[in-house]
DNA sequence: CTTGACCCTATAGTTGGGTGGAGGGTTTAG
DNA sequence: CTAAACCCTCCACCCAACTATAGGGTCAAG
């Protein structure tokens, strides 16, 4: 039988079997193949595929997005200057979140610094800084 | 009255009231003081304090994540060097979210440059790239 | 001194993202 | 040829994170 079934994939990505079905289901993942007797058959492109949703899911997005980020390919009915300004936009997104990840990042390094292994939490000044991280940054209309 | 209603710190910091109440059940903000009517009354370091909960929640951080984060401070049976260990653990979660975001970028730079408005999206061969986008980094074991 | 915009608690309902089990067929190692 | 280990569909259920509703009190403008 060539090509993986369904609980290879799903523990090449480290995924459970619900969880491969369920974003076929959601439109994530394209409905692979099937046997004769009706097995789900993927390619090694469909870990590569979950992977992808997996990590981008612990980037704060969500499946739709990640929809979205996936089907910039494929859509016929799309020009290739609208893709453009699908990604483009994608792209801005992902800069603020870094943005923001790094200003979290720095506050935590100065906290970091500061502590230097003694004594009770109390002593150290900087650890009030971590409530006021946002007046770091550029504070822009995100969702 | 001096200070803020759960109204203004709600607009102040674009969530719902009922948000704000139930950040205060879950733990993840301080219990304000109250009126005499048993309204509850806060500084402005509310607002500092939702908005920073909000922007992290779209950084992928759980709730529970995110209460961890904001009381590596006011911890007083912790010891300097505890939270020292789990203020590098939260700079390392961190720098993988900033290096899996490049990653996606870059990839959707070259997708950005290579389709330069024309023709549908079928011609351009760099859309595939996406599916590959994991293979570009150094697939570390993140949760 | 009322009316509308607030606030309170308590609790139920919703959405997103899965997870698990029932009931049943298939494949493969021994 | 059979038993363990897979796979299938359908459907109910779960948890996190809200969101809304009921039922009631407070405050300030006119």
């Amino acid at each position: 039988m060539a090509g993986l079934t369904i609980g290879k994939v799903a523990k090449g990505a480290e995924l459970g079997i619900e969880t491969v079905r369920f974003y076929e289901r959601e439109g994530l993942l394209e409905p692979p193949e099937r046997t004769a007797s009706n097995y789900r058959i993927y390619s090694s492109q469909a870990i590569t595929r979950l992977r992808f949703i997996k990590r981008a899911k612990t980037l704060g997005f969500t499946l739709k997005e990640i929809k979205e980020l996936l089907s910039l390919r494929h859509n016929p009915s799309a020009s290739k200057s609208d893709v453009k300004v699908q990604v483009e936009a994608k792209i801005d997104a992902i800069k603020q979140k870094i943005s923001d990840l790094k200003n979290i990042q720095n506050t935590l390094e100065t906290l970091d610094e500061c502590c230097n292994g003694k004594g009770p939490t109390d002593d150290c000044p900087i650890l009030k800084a971590l409530e006021g991280v946002e007046r770091l940054n550029g504070e822009s209309v995100s969702r």
